[in-house]
DNA sequence: TGCCAGGCCGGGT
DNA sequence: ACCCGGCATGGC
């Protein structure tokens, strides 16, 4: 990538909208996405914290675990042995230090919320996600991510595919951290929520099939124009 | 076989 | 303010 065509790009897209024409070529290209797969507010949190720099099949194959143990329960979790959990979630990997994230989350709704997690996620978004912020392993992505998921809250995820993405097709700089790349999506995305839900998984979709970090295939790539 | 996955933390410069 | 090592299984 040149800095001639990055130039090129600043000029012909503004940075103010881009965001929005992003959206419209990969909804017309992929549709309603269905995210965040689980089935529950709990599942989605769990598998947000499951899912760090983790293959989701692996995670799925954690939860599943939870589930037939009986375990997709704030309170169960919290009763839980932490060397029980980390078995059960063990496929999903780093299961010790994950054991104890999950343990973490759920003593947060256990002491401040009564174990009730919607009385959590119905907090103001900018309380919720300091507080989720606070706790021992969650950082800025896995936060986002219980807040616009499970929570139903206006504010984007940004993860590795994101990021590498715009850098790739020279919408933003590589020094770009966290909050200047989901600032960009605040400013130029319309606030509708499915806006938000939809656009961060089109990004998973089109990270996984073209954008892994040795190689592109922009040919086929949805937003290969945007390159030419 | 080796590289990678929807990060985050803690310690060091 | 960055940079790095550690955490760990399963898929391609």
């Amino acid at each position: 990538m040149s800095s001639n065509t990055k130039e090129t790009l600043r000029k012909t897209i503004p940075e103010a909208t881009f965001p929005s024409q992003l959206y419209g070529i990969l909804f017309r290209h992929y549709g309603p996405s269905g995210w965040w797969p689980g089935d529950s507010p709990l599942e989605v949190a769990l598998g947000a914290v499951l899912t760090q720099n983790t293959a989701w099949i692996n995670v799925e194959k954690a939860i599943d675990n939870i589930k037939k143990a009986g375990m997709l329960d704030v309170e169960r979790i919290y009763r839980a042995d932490p060397s029980e959990l980390a078995a059960l979630i063990r496929p999903s990997g780093y299961y010790n230090i994950k054991s104890r994230r999950l343990k973490n989350l759920v003593t947060l709704i256990m002491d401040r919320y009564a174990g009730d997690l919607d009385a959590l996620l119905s907090e103001d978004l900018g309380d919720l996600r300091l507080t989720l912020l606070g706790i021992n392993g969650i950082g800025k992505e896995t936060a986002d991510s219980i807040c616009c998921y499970a929570a139903d809250k206006l504010t984007f995820v940004v993860d590795a595919y994101t990021a590498r993405i715009l850098e790739r097709h020279g919408l933003a700089d590589a020094r770009w951290v966290y909050d200047d790349i989901q600032n960009m999506f605040h400013e130029g995305l319309p606030p509708r929520i499915e806006v938000y839900k939809d656009l961060h998984a089109h990004l998973v979709f089109v990270g996984k099939e073209y954008c892994r970090s040795k190689r592109m295939l922009c040919n086929t790539c949805p937003l290969g124009g945007w390159l030419t």
